[in-house]
DNA sequence: TGGTTATTTAGCTTTTTAACTAAATATAAT
DNA sequence: ATTATATTTAGTTAAAAAGCTAAATAACCA
């Protein structure tokens, strides 16, 4: 297929297009960061990541243990048009505004603590368990 | 949902911008106009356009039996960004352009000489008979 | 009225895609 | 070396989506 629609393809998704967004803001997140922000799992993640920047939007970089995926700069040379609407668009949807202020708490942690967390709760939504570790 | 994704989703099919684009070009065509350029069933197409009117990007005129599709002309306002990128894109797409060809012929014809033909050799590709009719 | 025609709706099949779990990989720590 | 840990790959399941056929609408024609 064609590199217009796979772009197209790669934002249509709503997990992906918040994905890029906090990374607009947060310039760098590793992958257990963008994990604790969709809540989803982490192969979830990997694979959305790949997928995003299979798409020329997004560039990885490994540190030990840790990937960092971040928006390409390049990205904002050739394709500043559809992030300029996409700024725009953000700009009146409450539903991904959300998302930003999430990004500021997990942003104030260090990335080893969101790791340790996932790692002992198994995530959260359904079960909100207390009295675990020990 | 929320209306970007609504776009993006609605962009982000190749027959889907097909039509968008054809469209821009055309200013407006009818229903099995857009059947001839896909070449895909009148239904499919149906289904297509529904999305985009619903999208909000295209609107609809009925004129008699006949459906006319065009751009809304408010998505230049709303959506300039996303559709001066679009337009680059495609530019160095050979693609999508090769549309723009077969777009011509389309609008050469008569909207009734096409739906007859569609009518009797029920479209084409694989059987490529001839002896029918009679 | 009855027939023809353009489009749409309904129902079905196939493909694609998003999510999950479990196993594999790669790196770090002991 | 062995164990632990962050991410990825493989494989499965379930839901969404694109296409088709056939039947239903809606508009025109005779």
């Amino acid at each position: 297929m064609d590199f217009t629609l796979r772009i197209l393809k790669a934002l249509a998704d709503k997990n992906r297009l918040r994905v890029v967004l906090a990374l607009e803001k947060a310039g760098e997140m590793c992958a257990c960061q963008i994990t604790e922000l969709l809540q989803v799992r982490g192969a979830t993640v990997s694979r959305h990541c790949n997928l995003l920047v299979n798409a020329g939007l997004l560039k990885s970089r490994k540190e030990g243990r840790w990937m960092f995926y971040s928006v390409d700069p390049q990205v904002y040379t050739r394709h500043r048009e559809l992030f300029d609407w996409l700024h725009q668009q953000v700009a009146s949807c409450p539903d991904l505004r959300a998302d930003q202020e999430k990004l500021a708490d997990i942003l104030a942690r260090e990335p080893e603590d969101i790791c340790r967390q996932q790692r002992g709760e198994r995530c959260c939504p359904p079960n909100k368990k207390e009295g675990a570790d020990a």
